[in-house]
DNA sequence: TCTTCAATTTACTATATTATGATATGATAA
DNA sequence: TTATCATATCATAATATAGTAAATTGAAGA
């Protein structure tokens, strides 16, 4: 096992990738299966030059992937851990207590 | 249950306050049970600075709580999601695939 | 080839995060 | 009260991140 302090450094990073509301939207919209760039911006609404960088740094942390058809880019999810933590998010922040 | 857009924000200052490699270096030594600030600062050669600063964040998003004893301060992970988490990138990262 | 569509890259600015040094607070002992 | 220990706060500078506009690439149809 590698050494502490070096994994620290990558488990970091992996979660800055996840750490931004604009992504995890993204990643909301995946989780329910692959999609392509257009459709992710009719659904979150978001800019497309921000969606693109947004994906961008998914990819760089291993996130997503995506494959080609024709012009059209479909993302997905890539990532087991990924999931399980968007899963453990879901019944923390979105299940309970919304009544604050 | 909240709309997504205010969710996502909560979220992700949620993983901003994990998303720190000498954060994740305090959560796992906090992992093994309660500590306090010199042991920390001990145990990661982090500045006594930059230490307070870093537990302030972890309070700030309530992912660690604090009780007083005397001069010490002791502090203890006080979320469940937390440790959830920790178990999967543990699992992700620290177990499997370290010889790349 | 020329044009257009889908998406990315680049450049720039604004904002947020981090590290560091200096100072302050709160609790206790002398 | 004064000194000291344990820790937090403040100020500042360096660096990283995010948003926006303009330019670029890659694929496909006219």
């Amino acid at each position: 096992m590698k050494d502490m302090q070096e994994n620290a450094n990558i488990v970091a990073n992996f979660l800055k990738g996840l750490a931004n509301p604009h992504r995890l939207l993204i990643l909301c919209e995946l989780a329910t299966g692959e999609k392509n760039v257009s459709e992710l911006i009719d659904a979150t609404s978001m800019a497309q030059t921000s969606m693109s960088q947004h994906l961008s740094k998914l990819k760089e942390e291993n996130i997503v992937v995506f494959r080609r058809e024709h012009r059209t880019l479909f993302y997905s999810i890539d990532n087991d851990a990924v999931l399980k933590i968007m899963d453990v998010l879901y019944h923390e922040f979105c299940e309970k207590g919304d009544d604050k």
